[in-house]
DNA sequence: GCCAACGTTGGC
DNA sequence: GCCAACGTTGGC
């Protein structure tokens, strides 16, 4: 990560070049080479260097490895190259050609989170948008801490680009610290020092052992760090913090008082400049401008932290035993799941395994640069992602002595610390058949992720699954369960792989495209395709001719063979594997009371469509 | 908690 | 050398 750019005059003014040894792997010692084009791309090799420097530049002489040019040994005249390499001349256009992407991603971005990119680039477009208070804008291209001028490379950067580089640096240490102080804490801190728990507060309650309790994150709730700065009372330090009295300007003191209701939102130059929320709860920017420029950032607070009878409960106490061993878990135990291969993504045998071509339509593929893409996501074709690795984590465990806890290591039932997706793992991957959970498009989405108690999450009543089954020819829909038993066999299951498709929301389906009442798409139980509204105008995946094993696998594998293109192409858009890892949890004992009906039709039926009447009667 | 971004690594 | 994509980080 340690990005020690280089200046590499070869290409031009601006261009760096940074070499970035691998430090660990199959490859390790390797170097990589890297480029940093004057408006901040970054360049991995010499073709994407070509290809973004356009094809009338000419890199033949050019090192990429070296980044410096060397010419053939000049034999008669030793003049020519040295304007050869001036790649800046058909750069512009390439370059411009090249913003394409990051545009595009930017406007994505901008809907649904108002637009970070307003603050610096798209200031001038959006600032009618952050309208009250002009006036208190850092200028454009300004570091929004300090005010110095920002370069090319910040701007650029989507993250914290409006602070320069030490402040940028500044934060993110910042961030780091208040993580190691969540997990461990500071160790100086009166709480730090405290040995004894309090034996009352609510992670007391829970009787944890206390070898586990004592040394981890979760540890008594007065023997929490103090140096966390709580969000919502800030560091305490900061100038925001330290201001006594409203500024009587911003547009917080400016909104009008509602009769009988008091003012909910600090003013903006009293908001400390450590939390974060108040950026995006104040839209875009405004938060962070009001320590701008001639507001250096504050002291860090880890410094001076907050008064020792401030706990920071909210932010740390788990609120089920299941956090609770999640907070607790050490890392060392977490190894063998979290350094498991990449290659251990890949059943290798699953049809999405199996699957060669990407989709060239999901998200993952769309920022593919093969697809025209920006390669910011750099993910996998969203239909070629492991169907068995994503039922591996999907399904949570129910205690150590049940079946889905069996010959897995302990590690493998808890959630990881540090990692965003939560993977939940079943014991028994293999042979099962392969359920696609879908739900209703729009507000649904918000409603799919229903707490079940203590943090799980289960789909809303009205959510259907759709049963690809191995051997079937076509995906089964059915309704959510009405009354269903919560006491099913859990090793149920394990037969199934549960996954909800589209929970990203860069695509909506159309609401039309649901039967109201039923909770069926009105395509889905079409027998051989399940697919909701196709997009005649999206052009057909290629699939690629199934080899000789595949042809094996053909019968089993045809599900996704029809139907995988079918939904690519129906405007379902994003399959349902990688959705899978999104999930918060899918309460197993809710998954188990779908899973034995299912599980039994199917069992009856198998090789036959069902029709949505059919499925009613079997399961309603 | 979720996810976009991106550094990094595996494999062809 | 190049590309695919894994895994982590930082932001919302």
């Amino acid at each position: 990560m340690a990005e020690d750019w280089q200046d590499c005059p070869a290409l031009g003014p601006g261009w760096k070049r940074r070499e970035a040894f691998r430090k660990s792997g199959a490859s390790c010692g390797r170097s990589d080479i890297y480029y940093q084009s004057p408006t901040g791309e970054k360049i991995r090799s010499k073709v994407e260097l070509t290809r973004y420097l356009g094809p009338a530049c000419d890199l033949t002489l050019f090192n990429f490895r070296q980044g410096i040019l060397c010419y053939p040994v000049p034999k008669t005249h030793p003049l020519p190259a040295p304007n050869k390499k001036k790649k800046k001349p058909s750069k512009p256009a390439k370059a411009k050609k090249r913003q394409v992407g990051p545009q595009k991603s930017e406007v994505r971005k901008e809907t649904p989170r108002k637009g970070r990119k307003a603050g610096a680039g798209a200031a001038a477009g959006s600032g009618a948008a952050a309208g009250a208070a002009p006036a208190s804008l850092p200028a454009l291209g300004c570091c929004e801490n300090c005010g110095i001028r920002l370069s090319r490379d910040c701007i650029k950067r989507q993250r914290l680009k409006a602070l320069c580089k030490d402040c940028r640096a500044q934060r993110i240490a910042f961030n780091r610290e208040q993580r190691m102080f969540r997990r461990v804490g500071c160790g100086e801190c009166t709480a730090c020092l405290v040995k004894e728990d309090c034996g009352a507060c609510s992670i007391c309650r829970l009787q944890l052992p206390h070898d586990v309790a004592s040394e981890l994150f979760c540890k008594c709730e007065r023997r929490r760090c103090l140096r966390i700065v709580e969000k919502s009372r800030g560091c305490g330090v900061c100038r925001g913090c330290q201001t006594q009295e409203d500024c009587g300007r911003c547009r917080v003191c400016l909104r009008p008082a509602r009769p009988g209701l008091k003012r909910q939102w600090r003013c903006l130059q009293r908001r400390c400049f450590w939390d974060k929320r108040d950026r995006r709860k104040s839209g875009s920017k405004v938060a962070a401008r009001r320590h701008s420029r001639a507001q250096p950032l504050p002291p860090r607070p880890a410094s001076q932290h907050p008064e020792p009878t401030e706990l920071h409960i909210s932010d740390l106490a788990p609120t089920s035993p299941a956090e609770f061993i999640y907070y607790c878990v050490d890392e060392d135990e977490l190894q063998p799941y979290t350094n498991h291969h990449r290659q251990n993504r890949k059943c290798g045998a699953c049809a999405a395994c199996l699957r060669r071509m990407d989709c060239g339509h999901c998200d993952f593929c769309c920022d593919k640069p093969k697809f025209g893409g920006s390669n910011q996501k750099r993910q996998k074709c969203r239909w070629r992602q492991c169907l068995q690795f994503a039922m591996k984590r999907l399904l949570p465990s129910t205690g150590p002595g049940s079946e889905e806890g069996a010959g897995l290591p302990p590690c493998a039932l808890r959630k990881r610390p540090g990692s965003p997706r939560r993977r939940l793992r079943l014991s028994s991957p293999s042979k099962a058949p392969l359920a696609v959970l879908t739900t209703p498009p729009g507000p649904a989405r918000a409603s799919a992720k229903q707490q079940a108690g203590r943090g799980f999450v289960l789909p809303p009543p009205d959510t259907d699954f759709v049963f690809l089954q191995e051997g079937a020819a076509s995906p089964v829909q059915v309704p959510g369960p009405a009354a269903a038993s919560s006491e099913a066999p859990l090793q149920e299951a394990q037969s199934w792989g549960v996954a909800m498709p589209q929970v990203k929301q860069e695509k909506t389906d159309a609401p039309e495209e649901w039967t109201s009442g039923t909770g069926f798409p009105t395509s889905a139980l079409q027998p051989g395709y399940p697919s909701k509204a196709l997009d005649s105008d999206l052009p057909p995946v290629k699939q690629e001719p199934p080899g000789p094993a595949e042809d094996r696998e053909e019968n089993r594998e045809d599900y996704v063979s029809e139907s995988a293109p079918e939904e690519e192409a129906g405007g379902v858009g994003t399959p349902v594997i990688t959705e899978i890892f999104s999930l918060g949890g899918t309460r197993l004992r809710d998954a188990a009371a779908w899973l034995p009906r299912l599980h039994k039709l199917l069992a009856v039926n198998e090789n036959e469509y069902f029709t949505e009447l059919q499925l009613k009667e079997e399961i309603l």
